[in-house]
DNA sequence: CCCTGTTATGATATCGTTATCAGTAACATG
DNA sequence: CATGTTACTGATAACGATATCATAACAGGG
């Protein structure tokens, strides 16, 4: 019989159980100046005691903060539950609508884009490959409505972007085979026509001449970023006569496939073999041994480029800035030093 | 120079353009009672000639539907990304606001759940195992905050649940190995503590009994959901001196692992071995070939545990209901007639 | 003392929507 | 014809928050 639903205290109940008008109150919330520091505390007490939160909701309807409008393709599909799950956790804070719009769903990208724009959305956010494509962002400029590039390798110049260093991510990764003690070390590269896959490859092998070696050039294969590619590229790297002690793939999917190809040639990793990837997707954590891999914040860069729409989509839009996520080495089991 | 930004039109604006009050345009949208056919009419052309849509964010003030508090565990880590999906969109189009914890994050469960009841939710959204937690469930009724049963296998009665058969699905999977002309079946299953992987059992177990064949329990392999457990599994069962045509695992996980155990001991599939999973999760696709497996409409049943959800949030609370969602057998490569 | 300017605070209007209630017109009932 | 009883419609007031403007208090300069 307890069922009473304890309303939630709103900045009024606030207001009055701290003595000031609700407008006071309302500034200590949001840090605006103008409020005796006697008065700041007296709120900052009540809040407190009535365990307020500001209902973003209705503080959305007041500043008019528009609809922010995120495309997402099947591509990123391994990393998609971090995408939105960051974006969304950020525009429930910011208290601003996302409209979410599968890119294969239409015909052409532009037309979902397009289909945002008509709904009304102040700004987009565009994952790889759209935020690339020079129509689009055409489409939108005309259209007023402003785009945050996300996890794009050529961030534009005076345009809102969030993204990684993949040469640094592919660096820090040949480093640590290095200094796990490899030398024979092959890389699976993915879609050249994708610059993230060019950028990683570029790391690899200015890694490997900065530590003195020259890479081998059959050890370096192509794996097209797919699981099927994965396994062609690890069928011919471990049937080499002699073998690499150590396989980087440029992604996750790659090096599941080369974990498979090895558990069926009966060799151990990483005893055998050390692998690694890059991602961190739930394939690196699935496959047995884990994967050592490069995690890239998704969360948090999706979040970052929530945060920049909504700067683009006030009146006021500043050019806006460019927001550069760390990477980190995650040590999984899959890689060790080689054999003796 | 274009930067006009298009201000959103307002009901106001849909009214006015109809010679209507907003009170009325209201109702049209709404679709409530007591309007005239015509000036329903009249309505519907103006929000078309505007292309009005609602403001969610608006409504959810003036409706004051509350918070809703969602959990996630790592363990549906692998559908994650539709569960979130179809629970954002829908809390989008619904206009409440939805607060995600990942139950993980806390020493325990209870504490996770602790946390949204602070935040002020009026409902919760219960994934497994937490959904069958007698100790959660307790203390939230004691908060006087509803909870929803998210794809849990024992729906509680007078609580509102969104689940699927599991029995049911298990039963498609196995007759579509029988429809393909496969007699020697074998089953993985997966961790007997979940109820889920005792259903999807009983189902293989019984749609074989109805086809008249005998189980030969040298053919059911224990795999714990895992990838893991899976190659384990499969070595067994791909070592037997007669070995299955097919092998159907209790989920995807397990299904990729019988892959590359199957890969490496040069079985082609699904020419020598077809194999079927079991959530069509990510993993599904990732994996050459394709596995053929059962699909759960996730992003749907999300969907439809935040209506539910919210509906509990309610003051005039109903009981809710329950929904059943349907399963769909997806047909990839993996599966085939057996070897002749 | 007035004048001007700054800082701190509150009153009021507003965001886009819906709940509530009052009012109108039409129609049926006695 | 008086009198309900409906079906329809709109005016007004909310929802919870902030923008804007007005006001109060106090300071310093003439």
């Amino acid at each position: 019989m307890s069922t009473q639903r304890r309303q939630a205290p709103t900045i009024h109940d606030v207001a009055q159980h701290a003595g000031v008008s609700s407008m006071t109150a309302s500034r200590v919330v949001n840090g605006y100046p103008h409020v005796r520091p006697a008065v700041r505390e007296k709120v900052e007490e009540a809040i407190k005691a009535l365990g307020y939160r500001p209902n973003s909701l209705a503080r959305a309807t007041r500043t008019g903060v528009s609809q922010i409008g995120m495309l997402y393709s099947n591509a990123s599909s391994s990393n998609l539950s971090n995408y939105l799950m960051g974006a969304f956790r950020q525009a429930s804070l910011s208290g601003c609508q996302l409209l979410i719009e599968p890119s294969q769903a239409h015909p052409t990208p532009a037309q979902a884009v397009q289909k945002l724009v008509d709904a009304g959305v102040g700004a987009v956010i565009l994952p790889p490959p759209l935020c690339d494509d020079a129509a689009i962002l055409e489409a939108l400029e005309k259209a007023g409505v402003g785009a945050v590039s996300f996890a794009t390798a050529r961030p534009r110049e005076g345009a809102p972007a969030v993204f990684i260093d993949d040469f640094e991510g592919a660096r820090m990764m040949t480093q640590h085979l290095l200094d796990l003690g490899h030398v024979d070390i092959a890389f699976v590269r993915g879609d050249p026509a994708h610059s993230t896959a060019q950028l990683r490859e570029k790391g690899f092998r200015e890694t490997m001449a900065a530590a003195g070696l020259t890479v081998n050039e059959a050890y370096v294969a192509d794996g097209g970023f797919s699981y099927r590619g994965g396994l062609d590229a690890a069928r011919h790297l471990l049937g080499l006569r002699r073998r690499p002690s150590a396989i980087f793939a440029a992604n996750d999917d790659m090096a599941a496939a080369i974990s498979a190809v090895a558990h069926g040639l009966g060799l151990s990793i990483p005893a055998d073999l050390s692998i690694a990837g890059f991602d961190d997707t739930s394939v690196a954590t699935t496959v047995w041994p884990e994967l050592t891999t490069i995690r890239q914040p998704i969360a948090d860069m999706a979040a970052s480029a929530v945060l920049l729409a909504m700067d683009l989509a006030r009146p006021s839009a500043e050019p806006g800035g460019h927001v550069q996520a760390q990477l980190q080495l995650i040590q999984r089991a899959s890689s060790a030093p080689p054999p003796a």
